[in-house]
DNA sequence: TTGACATACCTTGTAATACGATGTATTATG
DNA sequence: CATAATACATCGTATTACAAGGTATGTCAA
């Protein structure tokens, strides 16, 4: 039988590294608040991030400056935290874009050569 | 003046995820011992991984018996450790292969769609 | 011959962080 | 009225990259 754990492992492994990543993609063009990025990661891209992740995360970005929140009332239900880029965060997206393509054709070189 | 410090932590993470998967790429066709690995993930791939990451994931890999090793005693020089793919590393680098192809579209259809 | 450098292995400590589990509060639904 | 969905948050654990430091051998220039 084969070990299926050893590859989801891995593929949580290699989604930490890019997690940052495809959030400020996320947050590139709209206002998100957590909980519908949640669901935005799942849907548009197939990745499965708990909350136990992804709000640390936003506050981690949010103390690097990378994003920014506000607090809007709804006239229903819990008041949502909309984050956006600031400045920095998207200089930052910027060079990740740049940094992110490098990476991949390196893997790729590698993978061709075998 | 930009952070450069911001990049450079986040290259790191994206590294952490897909050096297991790398290191399998580099040993599909050949034997290689652990400082070799090192210098031609640098010159192949321009990736730079200390001896203190690279000695720990082998250890870490051969007791997943992803990888096999053998001690080779050189005419000259210290010993070398020359490590293998496993039928079970095979079977893994080749579902990884999958998962590379299917993650790296996925944050693809998201860089597009912004 | 001595000291520096390269090769080649390893271990230890630390810091970062993903994720499960758990908790709170609100509203809708059966 | 209980359950589920929405929406936020935190805590503890486990993983792990990496710097730093250690061992050993060989080469080569000063």
């Amino acid at each position: 039988m084969r070990d299926e754990g050893k590859i989801s492992r891995w593929e949580s492994q290699v989604r930490k590294g890019v997690l940052d990543f495809v959030v400020l993609i996320c947050l590139e063009d709209t206002r998100l608040y957590g909980y519908e990025l949640i669901i935005r990661l799942k849907q548009k891209a197939g990745l499965d991030v708990s909350e136990g992740t992804i709000y640390p995360l936003l506050n981690r970005m949010a103390k690097d400056d990378l994003v920014a929140a506000e607090w809007v009332e709804m006239p229903t239900g819990m008041p949502r935290k909309y984050y956006h880029l600031t400045r920095e965060g998207r200089e930052t997206l910027a060079d990740m874009k740049i940094g992110w393509r490098r990476f991949t054709s390196s893997v790729d070189t590698l993978l061709e050569h075998s």
